[in-house]
RNA sequence: GCCCAGAUAGCUCAGUCGGUAGAGCAACGCAUUCGUAAUGCGUAGGUCGUGGGUUCGAUUCCCACUCUGGGCUCCA
């Protein structure tokens, strides 16, 4: 018997006796390896450690705690619930179980329109480690189309895929990217064979066996549309999570725990930040003083940098009378996100979705020269829109916010240039609130959907493109994912605990100078259209806020928090002292309070602890005799005997010098 | 809007197989005056989300609505 040479990804060789597998070739590297392998690529196909080796293949063995790895993990989960629920709910029809981040889901239907409990995940979960105890093999098959239909004829979604492949086929298209991942898109369907009674079409690769599954963990049952139509069956779907090792199931759950402490709306309640009364109706707040005091000082900042930005400030009211938004064009894209209109003064008028509309008309108030441009008009808008009630989430999806919107007015050759000068804005702001690791996505045209022309669209997107190439900003391009009326880039920030939050946006609008018939005079005698670009940095402030507070979780830098400091007297002869304390760092510009000694000081301490406060200062008879202060900062030790002047310089500096880096000067 | 789950004191939650409810924390009062993460005792606090139905009787069972949570869909 001869041998077969293969390659490896080093670019190193290895000899095998033939008729080898992937898994022979994972062996015979090391016990480790054939361990954590799940799959392979094989000159650059993905599939199974089952899989025979020839003379001269390009080998890559995928291994558990890889994010490939995870996702062959994660998808063989998928089968196995997908058998567990079949098992236990005889006449339940399976649709598609994918991979997605962090673990899987499968959806169902059950006979009869039945649902799944809570309860019912238990005994699925239960079933599932059985079928992993069992180690059970994934056997791949190929079948035709006519005996897919025939192995799957008691299984009407699997059928239905089987179909649009073939539909996909004589119209010569590829089949839909989210059937691929199923049922491959060759000629043939592939299966992988857990027992005699379970297979499920899927194009694989899978782990060899079961038994190489194991730290999962079901954690939810909800509603799904089939294919996402919202007018089609609604399915059951099941999510789960799957990890390499005990290890990385745990890590991942801790972290879900962390999200969940940091949740705003927890914190919110917990620090009397706000809330959302349900006699107000559902996604509307109402802003409680520390709330209200954090975000004036999130506001505050952003005029502040608006300011020395070269925007200019204006108002514009709740409401608009209909014929602006139709001018705009918002009732003939939008009218389902408004909120419904009002009759008056023989006038319909509808709360205001947006406010570029009037920002146009501000424009539009009077001729406009090119030596005006670039005009930024800048305002904190509040604006209305209507969020179906099942959309809404806290202040991250809310029916009533406020935009840090501004509409920039330029001629086509100032685009780039502001484009450019705009990203530096955007990352110097947002790093003030301790963001330093951005994502950026360029959303270029849509060709259904778009107005202006291919030579401005092209010309738009270029300028974004080179504003990001031009600071050495990396960037997906996502097609088609543009407005109609521009092209854009959206900017994700990660926060502290490494989630990603999509908080700017900075559009290229083509559009409403159209509708609006806005011009300007330029330096030829002649009238132009200017371009217009809309930009929010924080997007909604209550969205923003809602971002901050679960990325501080709820501690926020002594410049944001609602109190600074709290002063302790260790006795109640102490709190003459404690009050001279306190009047002292007011005037010094400190938010601060006293806490009165009708509590044990240990009492107190703890309290300030848990309302996360920046500093507590502690005071008794040696601080009043030589006028210092027990100094315990948040997150540090404490100190004794400060004397008092010197801790108000520390405390100013510190808070100076935050706005001053936050100011960027 | 759709699927599922939920709503009991300010907060977190227990409870009533149908006979109008209880704890801890918070609040308030009294005592304690204390040097860095919970002093003790006591008091008050609830039309059991709203409205209807069944019942001698509903916080409990049923229906509708509102709000909330997890998803789906949507997100200018």
């Amino acid at each position: 018997m001869s041998n077969i040479t293969i390659s490896l990804p080093d670019g190193s060789e290895r000899e095998l006796p033939e008729e080898s597998t992937v898994l022979d070739l994972a062996a015979s590297i090391g016990s480790g390896l054939r361990k954590a392998a799940v799959a392979a690529t094989v000159d650059g196909r993905d599939v199974d450690l089952g899989t025979v080796l020839h003379d001269g293949n390009e080998v890559s063995i995928v291994t558990n705690d890889t994010e490939a790895g995870r996702h062959v993990l994660r998808h063989s989960t998928a089968h196995v619930l997908a058998q567990a629920v079949t098992q236990l709910f005889p006449g339940a029809k399976f649709t598609i179980g994918p991979a997605i981040e962090n673990g899987f889901y499968y959806d169902f239907e059950l006979p009869d329109g039945g649902t799944f409990s809570e309860a019912d995940l238990e005994a699925i979960e239960a079933k599932m480690r059985e079928i992993v105890k069992e180690n059970q093999p994934f056997m791949r098959s190929e079948h035709s189309l006519d005996d897919a239909k025939e192995i799957f004829a008691d299984q009407p979604y699997k059928v239905e895929m089987i179909e649009r492949v073939e539909a996909a086929q004589q119209d010569g298209d590829a089949a839909d990217a989210e059937d691929a991942g199923e049922v491959g898109d060759g000629s043939t369907i592939s299966a992988y064979r857990n027992t005699d009674a379970f297979i499920d079409m899927c194009v694989g690769p899978h782990v060899p066996s079961t038994g190489k599954l194991g730290f999962f963990k079901l954690q939810r049952v909800s509603g799904a549309y089939w294919r996402g139509n919202e007018k089609g069956p609604m399915l059951q779907r099941i999510y789960g999570t799957a990890w390499e090792s005990k290890q990385a199931l745990q890590a991942h759950l801790q972290q879900l725990e962390e999200a969940l402490k940091r949740d705003h709306r927890k914190l919110a309640v917990e620090q009397d930040l706000l809330s959302f009364p349900s006699q107000l109706g559902g996604g509307l707040a109402v802003w409680h003083p520390k709330g209200a005091t954090i975000r004036k000082l999130i506001e505050d900042y952003s005029r502040q940098r608006h300011e020395h930005g070269g925007y200019e400030f204006v108002y514009t009211p709740h409401l608009a009378n209909a014929k602006l938004f139709e001018t705009s064009g918002h009732l003939d894209f939008y009218a389902d996100g408004m909120y419904p209109p009002m009759e008056m003064d023989n006038g319909t008028y509808y709360p205001k979705p947006m406010n570029c509309p009037m920002h146009c008309l501000i424009f539009d108030s009077r001729q406009r020269s090119y030596r005006e441009l670039p005009l930024r008009l800048f305002e904190l808008g509040t604006v209305y829109r209507y969020e179906r009630a099942g959309t809404l989430h806290g202040l991250l999806r809310i029916r009533g916010f406020t935009m840090d919107d501004s509409h920039i007015y330029c001629s086509e050759e100032q685009l780039a240039d502001e484009i450019s000068s705009l990203i530096s804005f955007v990352l110097s702001v947002l790093g003030a609130f301790g963001f330093d690791e951005f994502t950026f996505n360029l959303s270029t045209k849509d060709p259904d959907k778009s107005v202006g022309s291919a030579e401005i669209w092209d010309r738009a997107t270029e300028a974004l493109r080179s504003a990001l190439v031009g600071q050495g900003l990396d960037y997906s391009v996502k097609e088609g994912d543009a407005a109609f009326y521009g092209p854009k880039i959206d900017i994700h920030v990660r926060d502290a605990i490494g989630r990603s939050w999509q908080l700017s946006t900075i559009q290229v609008d083509f559009n409403l100078p159209e509708r609006f018939d806005l011009e300007f005079v330029g330096a030829d005698n002649n009238r132009h259209r200017p371009i217009m670009l809309h930009r929010a940095l924080f997007g909604s402030v209550e969205r923003f806020f809602g971002v901050l507070l679960e990325h501080y979780a709820g501690a926020f830098p002594t410049w944001l928090a609602p109190v600074q400091v709290r002063v302790l007297p260790v006795a109640v002869a102490h709190e003459d002292y404690a009050a001279d304390v306190a009047a002292q760092l007011r005037e010094a510009g400190a938010r601060v309070e006293v806490a009165a000694a009708d509590d044990g000081l240990g009492k107190r301490i703890r309290t300030a602890k848990m309302d996360k406060l920046p500093y507590v200062l502690v005071v008794g008879d040696d601080d009043t005799a030589a006028k210092t202060v027990g100094v315990n900062p948040r997150g540090g030790d404490v100190e004794r005997d400060v004397p008092l002047d010197e801790f108000i310089g520390r405390f100013t500096s510190e808070v100076a010098d935050a706005e001053s880096a936050a100011l960027g000067s």
